[in-house]
RNA sequence: CGGAGCGUAGCGCAGUCUGGUAGCGCACCACGCUGGGGGUGUGGGGGUCGUGGGUUCAAAUCCCGCCGCUCCGACCA
């Protein structure tokens, strides 16, 4: 992509309003820009990012034998008159009314709605196990909204809903979600910690929250430090249930197994949920499969939610420094960024194209900063957008077919042959 | 919802107390000089001063209502 030919507003000052790096980068970066308290417009370099997410989200549940749905935005009250909790859920749920003076609302999760589509065409135990997934906008009126996207009142969320005949069959598939989660977020760069948690308006027995670890989290979290220890496929059941991580909402200094000395601290934000609640909306929805005797069975469900676009400034506050964003290859909007330090060098702007042109051709996704700029102003948009490679092409260089190649991570850089920094790249 | 602020050009702000030609920096446009970390000169464009009412010869400025946004708290993916 040439800048020229993109829409990249970022800005040199800090807008007023943003307390935290992770809105304030996004906003300097052009990513998003807000329409309304809580409520963002995503902009061409912010969607590329959230569709980054979005991308390994999906494939990690597909992974887990989930199958993808998309269920609306609104909901009819009607649904939530049925599970009872059209009245429990508070103002948080945005009610709306239609035409005809119908209650409506916008949907802050999709329990109802699932639900009701699975007692609807499931009725046999040998259809079971079944996990539906659901990426979709969801809108909780939130008191007060904060932090950019972190605490939107609109926010895109990955929910999963599983449907099991047992609760052998239930644990089965929070095991599932579970390490669905840690390979997850483990692909985004994140180092996520599963906490226990109290299920909250959902309801239900077993609950972890997913924290990932970032110096300016939301909530504080306490946990063992033989967490530290364990291996990704060490994250199971029996290890959680063992070992003790809870997040200060819940973390009781009294009944802590964990001598204080040991007890580690660290600042989390919670980019994952998981729940399983047995039969607390199968029941009222009538979604009953007949069991291998004939008996009407209510099936055993659980619930298992990522923040995605919460997920995009968690992974900001996880990866930035003074200068803008550090996104890991993995998400990030553009994988190089090729800058031509001076436009009206022919020699110099030549060579670029050529760059760009070969880049395209091996696949790699550029974003070439083509526009008549002084240098300092084009490497500091590159260091605030945060891509991962930055390739920096002058005419001192070009006269020798040179590059300056420079790692956003760790700041390195190099001259070397375009060949060879082609090569690096792709 | 309790407490505290703010609303003036795209962004950041001054001007409001003490009423009298609407300003500054950045950004933007034109031209020149520059050219490897937000360069520089000259010229230029852009404003219902959130909104409705009131007071006054005169309101960004004083008074009243409304709307919006932000921060602290309780609440949360």
């Amino acid at each position: 992509m040439r800048l020229t030919q993109y829409f990249l507003p970022t800005l040199k000052e800090t807008p007023a309003d943003a307390q935290i790096a992770s809105h304030r980068l996004m906003l300097r970066a052009g990513m998003v820009t807000q329409v309304t308290s809580g409520i963002y417009s995503w902009l061409p370099l912010g969607l590329r990012v959230l569709q980054k997410i979005q991308q390994i989200v999906r494939e990690e549940q597909d992974r887990a034998q989930s199958l993808e749905v998309l269920m609306p935005t609104i909901q009819p009250a009607e649904l939530w008159h049925t599970s009872g909790r059209y009245e429990d859920y508070g103002k948080e749920m945005l009610r709306i009314k239609d035409r005809h003076d119908r209650e409506m609302l916008y949907g802050p999760t999709a329990e109802e709605v699932i639900t009701d589509i699975f007692a609807r065409f499931i009725k046999s135990y040998k259809d079971l196990p079944k996990r539906f997934y659901n990426i979709q906008w969801k809108f909780r009126d939130e008191i007060r909204p904060r932090f950019g996207v972190m605490r939107g009142r609109e926010f895109l969320m990955k929910d999963n809903y599983s449907f099991d005949l047992d609760m052998e069959g239930a644990k089965k598939s929070y095991q599932a979600m579970l390490d669905a989660y840690v390979k997850t977020f483990k692909r985004m760069g994140l180092t996520a910690i599963p906490v226990r948690a109290e299920s909250g308006a959902i309801g239900g027995a077993m609950s972890h929250e997913f924290q990932i670890l970032a110096e300016t989290g939301e909530s504080e979290i306490f946990y063992d430090p033989a967490y530290d220890e364990l291996k990704d496929d060490e994250i199971n059941l029996e290890n959680l249930q063992r070992l003790y991580a809870a997040s200060d909402e819940i973390h009781d200094e009294a009944n802590c197994p964990v001598d204080p000395k040991t007890l580690k601290t660290a600042r989390g934000i919670e980019v994952g949920h998981i729940f399983n609640f047995g039969t607390k909306y199968s029941i009222p929805f009538g979604a009953l499969v007949s069991g291998p005797d004939g008996d009407q069975i209510p099936v055993q469900m659980g619930s298992y939610g990522i923040g995605i676009s919460r997920l995009v400034g968690a992974i900001i506050e996880a990866f930035h420094d003074e200068s803008g964003i550090k996104w890991p290859e993995s998400v990030a909007p553009f994988k190089v960024g090729l800058i031509n330090i001076r436009v009206s060098d022919s020699a110099c702007t030549a060579l670029c194209d050529d760059i760009y042109a070969q880049l395209l051709n091996a696949g790699v996704e550029v974003l070439y900063d083509d526009r008549d700029k002084g240098a300092g102003a084009k490497f500091a948009d590159m260091d605030l957008i945060g891509l991962p490679w930055q390739m920096a092409v002058g005419p001192r260089g070009a006269a020798q077919g040179q590059v300056e190649l420079k790692n956003r991570h760790t700041g390195e850089k190099i001259e070397l042959q375009m060949a060879d920094a082609l090569k690096k790249v792709a």
